[in-house]
DNA sequence: TTTT
DNA sequence: TTTT
């Protein structure tokens, strides 16, 4: 038994990745998590936590998702050694996600235009394009396009 | 939101220690949890967790439970950054448990009687000697001390 | 051990009483929680299931949040067992949450103007009105009338 | 995100049953869940939680699990209506299990010895008799046939 | 660094 | 290395 449940906010755009022989996709990225009860000077303490989502999931936090989504993860905690350039082994602990559930109605690009939209697009971030979707335009994405 | 549940066997006995300036008691101990679902090759999993108590309930994980006891843990999942002596910053990932509850009836003398009996011992290991009742005392550590 | 975590949106607007004696606040609501697999036909099948807040936290939910309202919730199952009129004696399953956490943005009042909304109600629906900050005054619910 | 995890003890023996078209097998039970914090007066409280199992799981419990053995359970909560004789409409509210791990190392027929054996067995319960295994007697099962 |  |  190996259970975790966690609420918070990407802290950047998920990474895509596919694992080269079986094509399989991954996605990593981190989430916030607050504190519930924080030190008493009463200053707000973060945990962030790595996450890592495999197949089709992957593929829709990389779509639907990027840095400041709020969302709920369901998975397990898992441990990963590694080696680095120097030969020695390390550990790698993340959350391996089965599920993650979108918290924020609006979409990557509604969350860029925060209100700061003056007829061009500055501040609309690359990483915020909905990967897979038409490149052309923000036009409504079709209620059976999205897979939740 | 930061929920985890875990159920496994301690890997060693838990360390009990005391907070310099506070007292608070402190627990360090680590669960393998086996993953349900192992590799392809059919060999078994496992995750190796580590574990921080606090308070009371540190003191029963040392009294109570050592290597290989069964356990279900209730806690959340907490990054704690420290330096290493090189000044280089790394963060250690723990769980940090709210409840401990104790699944193995059998106590701490008998799980330590497994191999290292040699003719006496009557029902006692050294490694399961409650800490923190020890008569001699204890040595307060420093928070400076402790990295995490 | 029994721990639960669900997040879904309120059916309805929280009802806040106070219990006699002591005066503790206690809250109920139910959630619709949609399941993850539905049935085969495909239609979208949903679990109601209540909640019970206690103290607090009961207050904040009667003052922030109301019907629509998308919360995680945790806390424990609970089973009471209560007498209908007639002698019968049944159980009440309930979620008893230990925390709600917030996850919409939008407060009370936007939710409420969905439909209801008729030239005036300046931003504030009857459904949504503070309970427990009412000046006039609740009545005190005897512990006996409460059958859970 | 409807998530429960569970620690307890059967009430009784599962209740295996097929479903009539697909064959599927089903097993009902209920397990006791002390709660943490009890009543002010003192006296242990418990909490009388209904369990349903799906598929080879079912049939594991059926085999290895009865009255009095400790698990840890993964699953959600599930609200059913039903009809009763009265054309009443009812609902009934059980956690549905993903997973069920025995955290009990003794199986059934040992745990119905329970010390008391005394060269006949007046309170081996019937009901503790594998099912699906030989019921002439109750060598010890061969590790190949245990799913776990 | 690892438990059954 | 960090989110609102």
């Amino acid at each position: 038994m190996n259970h975790v449940v966690l609420v918070g906010r990407l802290t950047r755009d998920p990474e895509l990745r596919y694992i080269a022989g079986s094509g399989t996709p991954v996605a990593n990225f981190a989430i916030a998590v607050d504190r519930e009860f924080s030190g008493k000077d009463g200053k707000k303490e973060t945990d962030f936590i790595d996450i890592q989502v495999w197949g089709k999931s992957a593929e829709n936090c990389a779509n639907y998702i990027g840095k400041g989504s709020l969302v709920a993860i369901q998975g397990s905690i898992r441990i990963d050694s590694y080696q680095t350039q120097n030969g020695e082994t390390r550990r790698a602990t993340r959350v391996n996600a089965n599920r993650v559930q979108f918290l924020d109605t609006r979409n990557k690009s509604e969350s860029s235009y925060k209100g700061n939209h003056q007829g061009f697009e500055p501040d609309f971030s690359p990483s915020f394009e909905p990967q897979g979707l038409d490149p052309q335009g923000f036009q409504a994405i079709d209620d059976d396009d999205i897979p939740f």
